[in-house]
DNA sequence: AGGATTGTGTCAGAAAGTGTCATAAAGTGT
DNA sequence: ACACTTTATGACACTTTCTGACACAATCCT
């Protein structure tokens, strides 16, 4: 497989986890299940570990002493949490899950190297 | 075969497989049976991987960090589904079809390096 | 410690996806 | 037009995946 593609509907389970859609499932487990969440406006962005350090490295260059860089990587480093697929599932921090507006409905949306969690009625309103 | 010409009237299945047409499954077959499968404006397009990969890499210059960037990855993507011709059919899967109007019959037509599949009603009322 | 909350593994039933085959239809050569 | 080959269809049995639920483990709070 490619990359995280296509457009899934799933449902979170009593304790707020998210069953991983066999597709992706198989991409997470070669490659690793561990993963990074984090909040952007209004969903959620999974990164692959490896993908997440990817970025990380971005921000390297960015100057800790600056006010406004250090804004920045406070942004993106607050609003990041680590998970784990287990058992095929993802759970997701009821903090998160707040943040996103999550219900019992999630769709989730392959970003090729990252997936994004939205509830559904927000995905809808996004901007085409 | 140089690459996918004609139209062509095909059923689904019962689950909603398509059955390749023998001139289709020959370059599938030694190309790679891998696809993407993209919903277009009431249609669908199947890319061989490789052509996929192709119009993919057009993409690379947008930042996913941006917010109206980021909109464009996702529109591109979440339109999109792997999937894989096996046993000589193509599973397509029920999003899909619902979002080409697909019931039992489906006109495919060539378009070269990709193919196209429609409902045969709205192929009908496309401008000439 | 006890009780509540949150996280984890597992499983049964339902739904979706897959392989295979018999028959029907279409295409080919003579 | 005939026999023969290839291709398409529909059906069935089987496998995989998804859902919702339950039981249990870990953590937190007072």
């Amino acid at each position: 497989m490619n990359g995280f593609l296509g457009t899934y509907s799933v449902s979170l389970d009593d304790k707020g986890r998210l069953n991983v859609p066999a597709k992706f499932k198989g991409l997470l487990e070669r490659d690793s299940p561990q993963l990074v969440m984090c909040v952007m406006d209004g969903f959620l962005i999974v990164f692959p570990q490896r993908e997440w350090a990817a970025n990380e490295e971005k921000l390297y260059h960015l100057n800790a002493f600056d006010k406004s860089d250090r804004n920045r990587l406070r942004e993106f480093y607050a609003r990041a949490t680590e998970c784990e697929m287990k058992s095929g599932k993802i759970l997701i921090p009821a903090a998160q899950r707040e943040a996103a507006g999550l219900k019992k409905e999630v769709t989730l949306v392959g970003m090729s190297k990252t997936f994004e969690l939205w509830a559904p009625d927000r995905l809808e309103k996004t901007p085409k």
